[in-house]
DNA sequence: CGTCAGATGTTCACAGTGTCCACAACGGCT
DNA sequence: AGCCGTTGTGGACACTGTGAACATCTGACG
C-alpha cells in the first residue's frame, strides 16, 4: 500500500553533488548562475533539503568557490610542471612564471569559476579545501615561488616584502580586465600576449638587474 | 470630488531621481544592492514607472555604473591636480602617478560604486558620460598620461604598446584584492603604503632606467 | 528483535524581486 | 474642446531564498 520507496531519501553524497551543481552553474553563467533552487532541481531534491547541508545561499556559494580555488591552484600547478627547468636559478623563474601563466590561463579558460572563486575571496582564502594536489593554496604556490627566487640570488631581499601582492595585483587586474574588462573581445593570441607582456614586465620589476 | 492630485505623475525628473537613488544603493551596498523596486521605492513611485526609463533592471545598473565611472575619472583628474608639478618630465611622471593614486583612493573610499562600475564595464567603458570633468573616461586619463611620458622621454617608446594595461591590470588587480581579496583587513595606512609600492613598481618596470 | 531518537528530505507558506499587461491621468497638439 | 502619446498605477505571474511543521529512513540501544 505504501508508495514506491523514495530514491531521494538519503542521497548519501547530496552535499557533494549540490557542489557540484553548483560548479556547473558557476562554470557557465558565473556566481551570479549559482542559484540553491536551481542546484537541488538538477540533482532531483526538493530546494529545502540543500539546508540540511548548507546554512545559506552564500554558504553554498563558498563551497563552489573552493571547488573553483582549489582548481585554480591545480592551474597553477600544472602549468609550472609544464616546461621542466634545467639549473637552479631558470628553475625558480619557471616557477614564478608558472603561477602567472596558470593564474591567466584559468580566467580565460573558466572565466565563470575563477569570477565565483574571487566572489567569495574573503571567505574563502584560507579554506583547507581551497588547493592544488600540492597542498598549496594560489597565494601559498606565489609565496613559495617568490621565497625560491630570493633563494635562488635573483630577487633582492629588500624588495621582498608585499612582492606577492604586486605581482598578484598585475595579473588579477588582467585577469579582470580580460574577462568582462575592455579586453574582453581580445583575441586568443592577443590576450597571450598581453599576458606574457605583463609577466614580463612583473618579473623585470621584481628581479636584480642582471 | 476626484482624490488629491498626484504629486507623482509628470515627476519631470524620474530617471535622474532613479539613477541617484541607485547610486546611493550602490554606494552603501554595491551592485548587489541595487535593485530596480528599491529604487522606485525611495523616489515614492510604483515599481513599474522605472520601466519607463529603463527597458531593464540591467539598464538601471548600467545608469549607475556610468555614474560611478565618471566619480572615479573625476577622483583620478582631483588626485592629478593635487600637486602642481615643476618640470615637463616631473609634470607628466606626476599625471601617471595621480591616476593611479585617484583609482586606488576611489576603489578604497567607494568600493561600492567601484566594484558596480566594473561590474558592468564592457557595458559601460565608452559611454559618452563616463567620463571626469576633463571629458576623459578613466582609460583615456590612462593613455594620456603614458603619451605624456613618451613625449618626455621617460617612457621608450618600444615599451610603449599595451603599457596602459600593464599598468592598469596593476592598480586594478591590487583595488580588487583590498576591497574584498585576502587584503581586505588591511590598515589604512598599510594600504597606502602598499599602493605607493606597486606604484613604485609598475614606473620601475616602464620608465627609462636613468 | 523491537523501539526510539536523530538525521535527512518533503510540503506548505511567505516575503521579496524582475517583469508583463491593461488601465488611468496628465498635457500638449490640432 | 477634443484627442492622443507619454508617464505613472494596479494587479498578476514566475521565480528566488528561507522558515516551520511533517514524514521517513537508519543506526544505536534496550
Amino acid at each position: 500500500m505504501a508508495g514506491p520507496p523514495r530514491t531521494t531519501y538519503r542521497h548519501g553524497a547530496l552535499r557533494e553533488a549540490l557542489v557540484d551543481a553548483g560548479v556547473e552553474l558557476a562554470r557557465t553563467g558565473g556566481p551570479q548562475a549559482v542559484v540553491l533552487r536551481e542546484a537541488t532541481r538538477r540533482v532531483g531534491v526538493s530546494a529545502n533539503a540543500a539546508y540540511r547541508h548548507f546554512s545559506d545561499h552564500r554558504a553554498l556559494l563558498r563551497a563552489v568557490g573552493v571547488v573553483a580555488m582549489a582548481q585554480l591552484a591545480a592551474c597553477m600547478e600544472q602549468e609550472q610542471s609544464r616546461t621542466p627547468p634545467r639549473g637552479a636559478a631558470a628553475a625558480a623563474r619557471a616557477r614564478l612564471r608558472g603561477v602567472g601563466a596558470g593564474y591567466l590561463r584559468f580566467a580565460r579558460e573558466q572565466p565563470g569559476l575563477f569570477l565565483t572563486a574571487f566572489a567569495v575571496n574573503a571567505e574563502v582564502a584560507d579554506d583547507p579545501a581551497a588547493r592544488g594536489d600540492s597542498g598549496l593554496s594560489p597565494l601559498e604556490l606565489l609565496t613559495t615561488a617568490l621565497d625560491g627566487l630570493v633563494d635562488a640570488g635573483l630577487l633582492p631581499p629588500q624588495r621582498r616584502p608585499d612582492a606577492e601582492m604586486v605581482a598578484w595585483s598585475a595579473v588579477h587586474g588582467l585577469s579582470m580586465l580580460l574577462i568582462d574588462g575592455p579586453l574582453a573581445s581580445l583575441s586568443d593570441e592577443h590576450a597571450d600576449a598581453l599576458g606574457s607582456t605583463l609577466l614580463d614586465h612583473v618579473e623585470a620589476g621584481l628581479l636584480r638587474a642582471p
